[in-house]
DNA sequence: TAATGACTTGAATCTCACG
DNA sequence: ACGTGAGATTCAAGTCATT
């Protein structure tokens, strides 16, 4: 189960297991620079007063752990940036971070994380389909939860699989309000009593989309806050490799279960939609080149422009040289200009894009 | 026009009017604990680069008004706390405060609310219809604002008309999450050439269901960043009075000559308010989130058929990628398909549609 | 007149490999 | 590090002209 990573020689990284500690003398003790992906759920520092009890007088059983307790702003203001400090350390440079939060801690979570350097990428509104409801009558359903998506800092390369995302979404650009059901039914864990086995478990479904869209196959997910395993559980399934760091020995015993009993996918179900920058770049010359294209030919565009070929791989309009990009983005006045879905040529009577010239190249490039 | 109530005898308020000057001064010259509900849309610091243009090629007409400049993040909350604590000694003891933010400020607002005594009642994030797409493919969306809502301290008996929310909602109690579209169309104030009179303009239904939802006929309420003077409007034909803080006055004018225009209780503007009650769009891809379908799952068609469920939503079958739809129509050579009740699965022996799953997962959307 | 389609627009921290 | 240039990238509603 467990593997091991040598990191410079001196430090290993304890892929897939459950590390036991504190947080943050835990991820100091790993080498820096190592993790692709932190996902954290941190105590939301909830300050509920007493019991609160339904309408039919049955108890609602509270987040009252003594994990959740902090003495004021500034105590839970010290944690919150002691273990982004640590996390951040943790993260290779192109790494990001997504914290889980309620209004209770996570305006204070994300001022924090802004002071720390990083860099907040996105606020996700997780909207639950199926919330408690507000009992009392006194204020709106808390319906939502937030995260909120971080790069390490500004300008890093972060990952985001858009295509997939979009795929996820049925071919519309994914937003930051998500709709997902709240966690119970069989996935929600139970302890041997029966009783749940961990008081804020999070649906895999909300892991699944974060994972698909921020990491790749093989990435390394930390969770510092690991409960029962979600993180773990979805990092699994979808080949990514995971760390779990938790306290508390009976989440963790639930959450060892869990992660044994998963099976990952197979690997062609892993991949996804990738998006065209990913594709090798094809320099227009090559199609001049190959003679898909002569030179002499015309090349028209949808807005009626003509240009003409040239040997190199340039183009000629309206007595504009240079690229398929530059010459017509000259022709559209425009600040730029896809040349491969701009311009045309006629082939059997029809006019194409050059674009599928460069697919048929690709393909080639494929086959080898 | 102007009504003035004689406050204590010393102090006036000056009901119905705009204001002229910084919030900050201007809030600190009027009497304390005299107001019911502060609504503020303060600047957000976007810290916005360069040039944003569309993949037509069309340039984002972004917000770049000097007023929403901050040299950092210090500058940003010093502001901050100075304006919530002025709005602080306005309020009486059972006001309330409501901030609208995105994610380049609302954390910091936030944590400000708190550090200066308010208590928060709730966030709740307005998930916009049709908000701006993310042109680049580089984040999510950004679909939603969020809604900080808070008492002026821990305790106080605030305002809070639950049942005439939940009449706005069917008959249902309100959520934490307002699904409302952005302003435009005829709602959408224009200045003398035509163009928008303010570039953030919130549209009236916002915050008719704030001032429904938290203030009483007669209450005061003020908006210390008045804009075109939304609040003051919506108040207006709510029966409410109103004191607006504007320092533009290009601003002050439009609002003011709004302002005029509107008739208490003018029902079109009730109307807006109104949701639209359509079968919610289900993406496919949810299915696999939920692992109502896992990835590496085999699906089936009735014409012999099968294609395997990818991680991000999409199937592949026959060498072909891509959505249910995309996937049915290739196999079947047909221009169009409705995968939804192409593809099947086997559950408990039987071969079931995929559909039911989509019916399933409306159904618990429904629950709400 | 109603339907269709082209065009416009919205609080946006919006590219990246290569030399 | 920094400049250069290839080339990737959008959804829902509104207005307005045309059929």
């Amino acid at each position: 189960m467990t593997k091991m990573t040598s990191l410079k020689g001196v430090k290993t990284l304890p892929l897939n297991t459950i590390l036991d500690g504190d947080c943050i003398d835990m991820m100091n003790s790993l080498p820096a620079e190592s993790v692709d992906l932190i996902f954290a759920d941190p105590p939301y520092n909830l300050q509920l007063k007493g019991d609160l009890h339904r309408p039919d007088n049955s108890r609602v059983d509270a987040v009252d752990d003594h994990w959740d307790q902090f003495s004021s702003f500034a105590a839970y203001d010290a944690f919150t940036r002691d273990w982004l400090a640590a996390a951040r350390r943790l993260l290779k440079p192109n790494g990001a971070i997504w914290v889980i939060g309620s209004y209770h801690n996570i305006f204070r979570v994300g001022t924090a994380l802004q002071d720390a350097g990083y860099w907040i990428l996105n606020d996700v509104v997780w909207r639950k389909s199926n919330p408690m409801p507000n009992f009392r009558g006194k204020r709106f359903t808390n319906a939502h939860e937030t995260m909120i998506w971080a790069s390490k800092s500004e300008g890093a390369k972060y990952t985001f699989n858009y295509e997939a995302l979009k795929s996820l979404n049925e071919g519309i650009q994914m937003r930051s309000d998500w709709v997902l059901p709240i966690c119970n039914g069989g996935e929600r864990l139970k302890d041997a009593n029966g009783e749940k086995a961990h008081p804020t478990q999070k649906p895999e479904a909300l892991l699944h989309r974060v994972l698909v869209g921020a990491t790749n196959p093989g990435d390394v997910v930390l969770d510092p806050f690991f409960g029962t395993g979600t993180t773990g559980a979805v990092a699994k399934m979808l080949g990514r490799d995971w760390i779990g760091i938790e306290r508390e020995a009976a989440y963790r015993t639930v959450a060892q279960k869990r992660i044994d009993n998963i099976r990952k996918f197979d690997k062609s179900a892993l991949e996804v939609s990738q998006s065209k920058r990913a594709e090798p770049r094809v320099p227009f010359g090559q199609v001049v080149e190959r003679g898909m294209l002569r030179p002499g030919e015309m090349l028209t565009s949808a807005t009626g422009k003509t240009a003409k070929v040239r040997a190199d791989g340039t183009l000629v309009g309206n007595d504009v040289k240079g690229s398929i990009h530059q010459v017509g983005a000259h022709l559209e006045g425009a600040p730029s200009c896809n040349g491969w879905t701009y311009w045309h040529f006629k082939r059997e009577g029809k006019i194409v894009p050059i674009d599928v010239l460069r697919q048929q190249i690709r393909a080639e490039m494929r086959e080898t």
